[in-house]
DNA sequence: GCAGTTTCTGATAACGTTATCAGAAATCGT
DNA sequence: ACGATTTCTGATAACGTTATCAGAAACTGC
């Protein structure tokens, strides 16, 4: 016990800057000049902290960093649902990946935070100084994150859009845009009795962006284009209410040559029902689905043409302004709308 | 300039313990007491400093508790692929809110480790004290992070499985178990032809546990119940692989009344290749899914019966394994198997 | 009423780093 | 050759927290 392993428990000390010192003979702050590519070292002093460090495995602690220095270096990706379950449903992985690249290439983390966060809890964590700033996911009409951080003038940037926008920054999908572009390719292919299978009321109502602006855009295209249409408000998740959806859509309109969807499932339910009503697509009506899950896309028989969004691209982009903006307080707020890219598979053709 | 906000830039200047202590009238470590719950404080003193705290707004300052207590109270969740890209395809998003709402639980925070790490790194992100502890996901036999991690003595768990196991403690899923189970239920509805096809031959040879054990799975239950198979090895990310995988099965053995493939999108490749072969599932043969990707199976018609298995669930007991782990160094490796659950869907059926 | 215990509190010193200052050594200009 | 500048280095003090110690106050038991 009285043995040199009395420090046994210490095994997990780490080497510190010190430590470098010492052994490379030179005073701490000279090291953390050289680890800091600071002015002012004489080469051979340099290569001798160098050495030292080297053989040491010396790495900086990142607390005591992080500490002195006031920041935390990290951001988090913040996403609304409560449920983490229900999470998997909505955002997709490469929101993660996107953000995680992102963070990585301007050497920040990444805390990627799920679970029920109440206001305070969010206030708490920069507060706590344990992030810098956030990245909010799935921004709606009237979030709540966003007025928090607003008020409490928190450095944030959203995907996604809220009501009031001044001075904020976001990228976010740009809907009208899509439904112009879906309207100007099917206008193309001779269609003129275009159905929409969207959002479901409910997130229109509550103020979620994409439900209220496609169907915004939508009507803005038949507008443009001197339509007429028919819609339906349908959930997302089930290949059911595609099918459903599109049932009435038919009874509807008849003529319905051309039906767009915001998911791949109601897209699949869709084909289903137009089979029953003995339609072929894409011989006798297409289907058009815009929005994400490209890998979705080709499971369907005949594969989904899309409009589609890259997420990763968004959650990339995102953050790398979220570092931007906190390496340069004075940047004017960035409002960044991403169009989508059209990608022609086999469930759309002409009318004939 | 001479103003009072001089220290403007210092608007972000956190409340500290000290700011809490002189408006309680105490001292700081009381303070200190307090927030950490130790014994020995007078309850009117602690209602005053509480008092304090809440109009202050103060919250603990995370870098600095770190730094004094050694410790990050953060975890990383690895995974080794280097394109993020390719993350989508095979990582799904609950394996991270899976761990994110484990650490979140236990009052750690999550870093989710993307981009192109190499050895040297992971070792700094574990002396720099940024992170307590991995979580590895996809671990394969003859994996570089678990031989670097294991001669470092760092604290770490696997999602998947390695070489030798001994004294290390991961989560993996079942597969032999997986392949007992599918074949339990397809001998009990009568199928004697049972064809495979499984992941990349590539995959098996550079070791990764699921290419290696579902087949070693599927010969164990084929000899179990005295059966001939046949199977392919193929890609899993494409439809056509599955439709030329099941040609390839058809033409070996013309008696096959089941398939069991690893992908929802190889399955819904083979059934199209048994369509043309006039073959209609479920009636004339059986198509069953072992892994993950719920959501896939009903987007293919007929939906796909299953055995499934939850990221979700996976990744969360994989983390509180973590944590467990370094709450209590003592503890003795933990090897857990995950059986998967049947969930039957419309692809399956009787033989006749 | 006094030693012995328990409960409470505050000074002090760390944790590992970096900013600031000031001093020493080298280089420069005249 | 001498002051002025530039280059280099080290003492010192912070960043915000907690562990340790020791002392004060309040209780015990006789």
């Amino acid at each position: 016990m009285t043995k040199k392993n009395a420090n046994f428990r210490n095994e997990s000390r780490s080497i510190t800057i010190a430590d470098v010192a010492r052994v490379a003979g030179v005073s701490v702050p000279t090291v953390s000049r050289i680890l800091n590519d600071k002015e002012y070292v004489a080469e051979e002093t340099r290569q001798r902290v160098h050495e030292a460090i080297r053989t040491l495995g010396y790495a900086p602690h990142t607390q005591a960093r992080r500490l002195r220095g006031g920041v935390s270096m990290t951001l988090a990706l913040h996403h609304p649902i409560e449920s983490p379950h229900e999470l998997s449903s909505v955002i997709e992985i490469p929101y993660v990946t996107g953000a995680a690249a992102a963070a990585s290439e301007k050497e920040y983390f990444l805390n990627f935070l799920v679970s029920q966060l109440n206001p305070e809890s969010i206030l708490n964590m920069y507060r706590s100084n344990q992030i810098d700033g956030i990245i909010l996911l799935q921004v709606c009409m009237d979030d709540w994150r966003v007025n928090l951080l607003r008020e409490n003038n928190y450095p944030f940037v959203m995907i996604g859009r809220c009501a009031n926008l001044e001075g904020l920054s976001f990228i976010d999908l740009d809907f009208e845009n899509a439904m112009l572009q879906a309207f100007d390719y099917l206008i193309e292919l001779g269609h003129q009795n275009i159905g929409f299978l969207t959002y479901p009321q409910s997130w229109r109502k509550i103020g979620i962006g994409p439900a209220i602006r496609s169907l915004e855009g939508y009507k803005h295209a038949l507008n443009k284009y001197g339509l007429h249409g028919c819609y339906r408000e349908i959930g997302l998740n089930s290949v059911e209410e595609g099918f459903e959806g599109t049932n009435d859509l038919l009874q509807e309109n008849p003529e319905l040559t051309a039906i767009i969807t915001v998911s791949h499932l109601t897209a699949a339910g869709s084909i289903k029902a137009l089979a029953l009503h003995g339609r072929n697509v894409p011989q006798d009506c297409s289907v058009m689905v815009t929005g994400f899950g490209g890998n979705f896309a080709n499971v369907v028989t005949p594969s989904l043409t899309t409009l589609e969004w890259s997420p990763y691209e968004i959650s990339y982009q995102a953050t790398i302004l979220m570092t931007e903006k906190l390496a340069n307080k004075e940047l004017p707020a960035q409002q960044i709308l991403i169009p989508p890219k059209l990608v022609v598979r086999e469930s759309m053709k002409e009318v004939r």
